[in-house]
DNA sequence: ATGAAAGCGCTAACAC
DNA sequence: GTGTTAGCGCTTTCAT
């Protein structure tokens, strides 16, 4: 059976007023009466009712995190990391952390924010499942700040933090390129999320800075599995190309275990350059070359952009990017 | 501006009580009058104050997890597949999920616990940091049911579901041995917690029930991290180890690593086991066999205790283990 | 330097 | 079938 405040002012001989402001430092309070109150509240093993505390004073010093994690995604890694820095920025200014996941489901996604608008959360940082043709302000009613993350939604309705993951694809491609490799295979999860797209238009683009032709048979598209990765690198090796981009983590696994099935000598006969870097990305044989994302980043400047509005900054809504990276390895 | 229930009333002409009912479907009421009152709420878009309503019942329809993640390191994954199974039957339930991260630190895995006891969670699923020598006790006071996952806190002060990782770590050295291997490298992460203690018994104990002894010397313990698995494995080379077993994934992941840059032919010259089955260990070449961990079950299986005992059982206290098993790949 | 008391938005016992 | 009303535990204004 938990105490109240009441209980500890009666114990205290104080107001509950007294014992509010000995909690929150939010008057001074003469240090007799202070003493008197903490010893109550130590003796009653007291600890405060924050929903209460929330009702009243219409805060909660939580925020939420909604991401869309699969079971076994290795996409996982990434927001982990992102929560990683979201976490720890967060404790630092005195926030707690609620982290929710959509599992990359649209319905799921909007009963979360549901969830999170009955609970007083004090800001939302999101990563949306559906971000181009959803409308997000239909559940997001400006009663709490939110920041986007890693995807863009179609209307910027609030402050957004994106990694360039164009700029490492461009990158990769052109190093691929001026290493003499014309026949270049793209494998990438669905398109239409703003990560794919990018990075599609990154791999065209440096295809055509180069005078090359964009050829759509060395474009595969499908569900971001292991398994469809591994499956369209057996498409592609078919159309005789002799450099693979992978454009997720997942499928560059798949994409690494077809060439090894089909003996392809990696970089000799086909190179490779997969996305996120991971740990187990240097225990293929040979290391992986990948373009690197700083999620952990990503994270930090998430928050430092919601601090600010929970602090009632009112400036326009930008958008902001981080720009990835490629790590060369042995792979290409 | 978040209308409240008052608001609804007076524009449906009724009471609040009757508002209230409505919503909660806790008494009848005519069909008119609920029309008009559902008329009300969506016409003023009124979203009803689920802390107000937590203050008022006690109840939140909330339940928490609290898991020790550590960023990039892949036991999140087994991490994530549990809080699947968890979210699953959760919401066939009813119930939301409140995630949070201890980090794998003692320090912040109470304080978060501190943040559940303020918050009206109805219960918690916690794998616990520490479940050697701290008293969970101290800060889980029976104010909602809570089950332990994963590790066995010291005393058994709920329900607590665990892998038997033993089960599949004896199948992996029983095979080993029976292949011929007399010199069984095993590198494992810190002893202490329950996982790695058992797992390493069941290595013991199957060299033993094979007449074999126990060596000091081809068993090596550091910090589970892939530097530390690779730099232990290197070190059981030479100790002219023909087969090996690592007691998680990351670090399998460091010995696998360790192998292919020293060119030991895995499994002619180095036989190898690993722990945790996930996607990526079939892109080393050979194939990892790996002792796989029932996750997603575990989950499922905490979660239906919870529940048990948010209802109200108050049967004794159990302990559950769910069996681990071997998965033979290319490696052994 | 401290206290009294009015609610925050909701539920539920009690009344009719 | 519906309404009245007393709180849940806390913060905060207004007194003194």
């Amino acid at each position: 059976m938990n105490r109240s405040m009441k209980d500890v002012a009666k114990k205290a001989r104080v107001s509950t007023a007294t014992v509010s402001h000995v909690i929150n430092e939010t008057r001074h309070v003469a240090e007799d009466t202070r003493n008197k109150v903490h010893a109550a509240m130590k003796e009653l093993d007291y600890r405060p009712n924050s929903v209460a505390r929330s009702l009243r004073s219409r805060k909660s010093n939580i925020i939420g995190l909604l991401v869309p994690l699969v079971a076994s995604d290795t996409s996982n890694f990434f927001f982990m990391s992102i929560a990683n820095g979201i976490e720890q920025v967060l404790k630092e200014n005195g926030y707690n952390l609620i982290l929710s996941n959509s599992s990359e489901d649209l319905e799921v996604e909007q009963d979360q924010i549901k969830v999170f608008n009955t609970q007083f959360i004090e800001g939302l940082i999101i990563a949306p499942v559906d971000s181009h043709t959803h409308d997000y302000s239909d559940n997001l009613h400006g009663e709490y700040p939110t920041v986007f993350i890693d995807r863009k939604p179609k209307e910027v309705i609030s402050d957004t933090v994106l990694i360039d993951s164009g700029a490492g694809t461009y990158e990769a491609i052109d190093l691929l390129i001026k290493k003499g490799h014309r026949r270049i295979g793209y494998v990438t999860g669905p398109l239409g999320i703003t990560t794919s797209d990018e990075r599609i238009e990154a791999y065209s683009r440096a295809l055509r800075e180069h005078g090359m032709k964009y050829n759509e048979n060395l474009v595969k598209i499908a569900p971001a599995t292991f398994e469809a990765g591994e499956q369209l690198t057996k498409e592609l090796l078919e159309e005789d190309i002799t450099a693979l981009f992978v454009a997720n983590n997942i499928m560059t696994m798949g994409a690494v275990h077809c060439l090894q099935k089909n003996d392809k000598a990696i970089p000799e006969e086909t190179a490779i350059i997969g996305f996120d870097d991971y740990e187990w990305m240097k225990v293929t044989s040979p290391p992986l070359s990948v373009v690197k994302q700083p999620s952990y980043e990503l994270g930090k400047k998430a928050v430092e952009l919601l601090i600010e509005r929970i602090q009632g900054s009112d400036k326009p809504y930008e958008v902001y990017r981080l720009p990835s990276k490629l790590v060369v390895r042995g792979s290409c």
